[in-house]
DNA sequence: TTGTGGGCTCCGAGCCGACAA
DNA sequence: TTGTCGGCTCGGAGCCCACAA
C-alpha cells in the first residue's frame, strides 16, 4: 500500500506543497540554526533547557538536505544534516553572495515551468460523497484544457500524490452558471487521505504537463487525533507538535554544543518560523539598528496561498534579553487579529517600512495594500505611502546598535510620536550574544556601521527595486474557461518591497521570503504566448524567478 | 482504536484460540528448546547456522510465560523467557512427574467451564455484506439459548474479541429449513478483521456465559499481503514466517550457547511443530528405541478443529544425523497427501502403534480409524487392529538404542517385512548429542533400558487406558435447537491412544498432544444434566479434563 | 465565481427464503 | 445441517441544478 518510509520528493513539487513562504536554505550553504525556534516546533510550552538557552544560534553548514513527505499524512518536510562551523570555517560575507547567486540559478531551474494552486477545502469539498469545486483559475492554470465544444466538457484527470501514487478525478465543467468540478474519484481521495474541511490541497503542474496533488493539513485539531507512534498509523497526528520531539531538539542542541553534526527535521507550518535560516539573510537583517518605534511589515501568504500580502506594524521593543536575535522584535501589528503568532518576530522575518520619523506620514490602516484589492495593481509604487525615500533609508542605519537608551534617544526619540517604550527595552547589554556572537561572526565594520559607506565596499550590483512580471489570464481565450465574468485575473507576487536598512540589494539577497520585488504597471494579454511555450502558467514561483532574470 | 501493544490474554481463551493441538509447557517447568524448530518458524529455507547446528537442543527452565495476542491480526502467540539449565540444575525424573501432576490440576482449573467452537469461514461467511452460518452445535454450545417461541427467534449477541473489544452480532434462527445465522454486525466484523474465506473464527463461552471470538488466519496466502514491519500495519502479514525472524532465532541460540536467559515467541500454526517442549514429554519419547519399520500414528486436529484424528504411517528412517532428536523420524504416512508437513517428525509427536513384528497383523489402510466415522465409536478398543498387546509392548523396549546396525538387526530385522532401510540410517554415532547429551541428561538406566524392570521403579500410578467421557447433545431438549434431524451429535476427543514404548502412563504424562485417551462405550443422554451444572458443554478441552478426574 | 442545499439516481450492503449438497 | 444463489429492500454515495453570496 502506501510506503512506510518517507518519500523523497521532487524539490519543485516540494516547494509548491510547502508554500512560497517557506524558504529552505541551499545544500552546502551557510545557515544559522536556532534551537529555540526548533523547540517551538516541539513544545507548545516553549520550555528552554539551560543548554538551549546557552545556544541562541549556531552557525552551520548544510551538509545534507532531503526533501521528504510523510507517508501517512502526505505532508512535506525537510531533513537537514547540519555541521556546526568553527570560526575559521566561516566564510567572508562576499563569498556568501557569490554562492547565493549560484543557488538562485539552481532554484530558477528547479522551479522552471512549475505551476501550482492551493485551495483550502470547504465543507462541501470535504463532504463524504461530495465533489470538489475547482476554482476557475486552478483549472485554467494547472489542468489540461477541456474541450468546450463538448456538452458538458469533461475529462479524466490523472493526478499523482506526493508519493507518486496516481489518483483519477473526473473533471467536468457544468452547472448554471458553469463551473469546474471534480466528481468521480474525488470522494475516494478525500476518504483515503482523511481530508477535512480546512485542509489544503495543492495542485502542481510540472513543465511536462503532469499534474500532482499535495496536502497541507489544518492544524486546528491539535491533540485530537493523536496516535501513538510508531506502530499503527491508521490515523495520524494533526498536532502541530509531536513530529518534532523535545528530545530531538535537546539531542540536536547537545550535538551543536559539541560542534558535532546533527540532524534536524523541519515541517513547514504557517505560524511557525523557520529555525534554519540562510546565514546571509540573518546577517543582513542584523546589520540594522533595530529600535522600538520602527515601522515594519511582514509578508504572509493569502489564505488561498496564491499570493502574498504585507501586514504592517510598529516595533514596540527590540530587546533580545538573552535569547539572541530569535524573536527579538516585539511588534504591535496594525491588524493583530490576523497575526496572532507573530507578536514576537525575528529581524529577518520583517522589513523596515520607513525610518521612524516617517511615522509623521499620514497612514491609514485601511489603505494597507492587499494584493486582492485589484485597484492597487497598476500604480502600487505611487500609491504606497511607505515607498522608500532613498536619503532616509541610508541615514536610518547610521547608528550603532539596536539597544535602547544610549542610542535610541539621540536621533529617533525626538522624531517619534510614541510617548513611551516598553520596559523590556531597558537594560539590554552589548555582550548579549556570547559565546557565539554575531559581532565575532561578522566583521565589526559591517555589523556596527552599515551606512552609505559600506555600500561602496559591496561588489554586488545594486538593485534597489525589482520589477515583477505580471501575467494576466485572459478569459476570452478559447483554451481557458469561457464566459468569464471578469476579464482579468491578477496573480503572482504582488506587493511593495523595500529595503531600508541596507542599500545592498541584489539577486543574491533573498531577504525574508526572498521577495524584494515590486510590481510594475502591466496589462499584457499573453495567454496565447504562454500556451505556446508550454509554461502557460504564471504561478507565483515562476513569476518570482522570471522577475529576477527578466531584469 | 486497537491497541498497538500485544494484548495479554486469559489462558483459557488463549488455549481455545490456539487449538487443542497446541501444548504450551507450564511456567517454571523444565523444557527443551529446539533452535532448529524455532528456525522453521522463521525461515522457509531452514538454513541452519553453525551455531544452531551445534545446539540440537537446549534444556531450559520456563522463567516467564505470557499468553498474548497480536494487536493487528488477533492471532494468539506465546512469549517464553527460557533460562538454560546447567546439569546440576536438571531435576531428577520423578520430581518432574510431581510437578506435572500439580500443573494438571492448574490446567484443569483454568479450562473449567470453557466451551469453544471453531469454524473455518466459507466464501459465503466471508462475503462482503453477507452473514455467517452458525453451525447448530456452535449455537447450542456457545451462545445463550434463543427464545424459540418467538418468530423468528432472534437475539443480540455481545461478543468480545481477543483484546476485549465488544462486537455485536444479530443472532437469528430462520430460513427453511431453520438455521442459525449472524446478520447485522457480522459484516462489519469481517471487514474490520480483514477475514477471508479459509480463516477460522473460534467462539469461546467462558464459565460465566460470556462469549469471546478469536481468529486463526489461514496460511495460504503466504507472501501475498506482506507488509514491512513495524510501521503501517493497515494490513498484516499472512505469511507463516515473518513474525519470527531469523535474527531472533540466531539471537536466542546465541544466548542459549552462553547459558544466558533468552526470549522466544511462539505462534501456533498448524503444520509447524512446537519448538519448546515439555522435558518430560521429550524424555519419555526418547526412551524408545526408534528404528525403521515401526508403525506410528500422529494425532491431528480435524478440519473443523472440534476433534482429533489419528493418521498412521511407517517409520522409514530413524537417523538423527547431527540434528539431535528434532525430526529424527522419517515417516511414510499411509495418507501422505494430508500430512505434507509431517514427513519428518520428532519422536514426541508420534506414538508407536505396535512393535515392528506386529506388522504381520492384517492391516488395511481403509480401516484407519477416523473420529468422524461414527461407526467406530462404540467399540474402538475391540476394532482397533493396533491396540497394544501388553506383552509385546514391553518387550519391544528391551533394546538398547534407536541407532542402527549394531542393534536393529538382532531382533527386529528378521521380523520386518521391509526389504531395505534407507541409507540415511547408516552411520549414526552414539556420541551424537554432544555437548548436551540426552544420555547425560537422563540417568543411563532409564535411557538405555526401559523394559518391564523400569516399571517397578516408577512411583507413578500406572494408568494404561483412560476412559473418555462422551457427551451427547440431545436435539429433543427444548433449550437447544429444535427440529434436529439427527438425534445424536458426537464430539470431544475420540481416538484410540496407546503407549507402547513405556508402561508408565499417568495423569502427569501428557504425551504428544496430551491425549492418552481411549473412548469407552457410552450413550448417555445428559443434556439436561449439563445444562444444570452450567458447563453444558462438552468441548474438547473440558472433555479431556473430565476424563482425567472421572478416573 | 463558487459554496451550499436539496433532489434524484443508482449501486451495493445486507436480509431473506429456495434449493441442494 | 448448512453452503450458495438470486431476489428484494433500503440507505447512502454520488451527480446534478438552483440559488445565493
Amino acid at each position: 500500500m502506501s510506503p512506510p518510509q518517507p518519500s523523497r520528493v521532487d524539490p519543485k513539487i516540494w516547494r509548491a506543497c510547502a508554500g512560497a513562504a517557506v524558504q529552505i536554505p541551499k545544500l552546502h550553504s551557510r545557515v544559522y540554526y536556532f534551537p529555540q525556534g526548533h523547540m517551538e516546533h516541539a513544545s507548545p510550552s516553549h520550555y528552554l533547557s539551560p543548554l538551549i538557552r546557552s545556544l541562541p544560534f549556531v552557525p552551520c553548514h548544510v551538509s545534507s538536505l532531503d526533501f521528504l513527505a510523510d507517508p501517512f499524512s502526505d505532508e512535506v518536510f525537510a531533513k537537514f544534516l547540519l555541521t556546526p562551523l568553527s570560526q575559521s570555517q566561516q566564510q567572508p560575507f562576499q563569498n556568501d553572495n557569490k554562492e547565493a547567486r549560484n543557488d538562485d540559478d539552481d532554484e530558477d531551474r528547479e522551479n522552471n515551468g512549475v505551476v501550482s494552486f492551493a485551495k483550502i477545502l470547504t465543507p462541501s469539498d470535504a463532504n463524504n460523497g461530495g465533489g470538489f469545486s475547482v476554482p476557475r483559475f486552478c483549472a485554467d492554470s494547472c489542468f489540461p484544457p477541456l474541450d468546450f465544444r463538448a456538452d458538458p466538457p469533461v475529462q479524466l484527470l490523472s493526478v499523482a500524490d506526493i508519493h507518486g501514487v496516481e489518483w483519477r478525478f473526473r473533471h467536468i465543467y457544468r452547472g448554471t452558471p458553469r463551473r469546474h468540478l471534480f466528481t468521480t474519484g474525488w470522494s475516494k481521495f478525500v476518504n483515503h487521505k482523511k481530508l477535512v474541511a480546512g485542509d489544503t490541497v495543492v495542485f502542481v503542474k510540472d513543465s511536462d504537463g503532469s499534474v500532482s496533488v499535495g496536502i497541507r493539513r489544518a492544524a486546528r485539531f491539535a491533540a485530537a487525533i493523536e496516535t501513538p507512534p510508531p506502530a499503527e498509523r491508521e490515523g495520524f497526528s494533526r498536532s502541530t507538535t509531536g513530529r518534532v520531539t523535545a528530545e530531538a531538539v535537546a539531542a540536536a542542541a547537545e550535538s551543536a554544543a559539541r560542534n558535532a553534526p546533527f540532524e534536524v527535521v523541519y515541517y513547514p507550518r504557517t505560524g511557525f518560523a523557520d529555525f534554519v535560516v540562510s546565514a546571509e539573510v540573518v546577517e543582513e537583517s542584523m546589520k540594522c539598528a533595530w529600535v522600538g518605534g520602527m515601522r515594519v511589515k511582514i509578508s504572509m501568504e493569502t489564505e488561498d496561498s496564491s499570493r502574498m500580502t504585507w501586514y504592517q506594524g510598529t516595533v514596540s521593543s527590540a530587546c533580545a534579553s538573552e535569547n539572541g536575535p530569535w524573536r527579538m522584535l516585539q511588534v504591535n501589528w496594525d491588524e493583530p487579529e490576523v497575526l496572532q503568532n507573530a507578536k514576537q518576530v525575528s529581524p529577518w522575518q520583517v522589513e523596515l517600512v520607513s525610518p521612524p520619523f516617517a511615522l509623521h506620514t499620514v497612514f491609514s490602516p485601511n489603505k494597507r495594500l492587499r494584493a486582492d484589492q485589484g485597484s492597487g495593481l497598476l500604480s502600487n509604487r505611487e500609491q504606497d505611502p511607505f515607498f522608500p525615500m532613498p536619503g532616509f533609508s541610508n541615514s536610518a542605519m547610521g547608528h550603532m546598535t539596536g539597544f535602547p537608551n544610549s542610542t535610541v534617544g539621540q536621533m529617533d526619540k525626538p522624531l517619534l510620536s510614541y510617548e513611551s517604550f516598553p520596559a523590556g527595552m531597558q537594560g539590554a547589554r552589548h555582550d548579549l550574544y556570547s559565546p557565539l556572537s554575531f559581532s565575532n561572526f561578522l566583521n565589526d565594520n559591517s555589523y556596527l556601521y552599515m551606512g552609505s559607506g559600506s555600500f561602496g565596499n559591496n561588489p554586488v550590483q545594486s538593485l534597489g527595486t525589482v520589477t515583477t512580471e505580471l501575467n494576466m489570464s485572459s478569459s476570452q481565450s478559447d483554451d481557458l474557461s469561457p464566459h468569464s465574468q471578469s476579464s482579468f485575473h491578477s496573480f503572482g507576487t504582488e506587493f511593495t518591497g523595500t529595503r531600508n536598512c541596507d542599500t545592498k540589494v541584489g539577486p543574491g539577497s533573498i531577504l525574508l521570503f526572498g521577495k524584494i520585488i515590486q510590481p510594475a504597471e502591466s496589462d499584457l494579454h499573453d495567454a496565447d504566448c504562454m500556451e505556446r511555450d508550454g509554461s502557460r502558467g504564471s504561478n507565483k514561483l515562476k513569476t518570482v524567478e522570471a522577475c529576477y532574470f527578466s531584469k
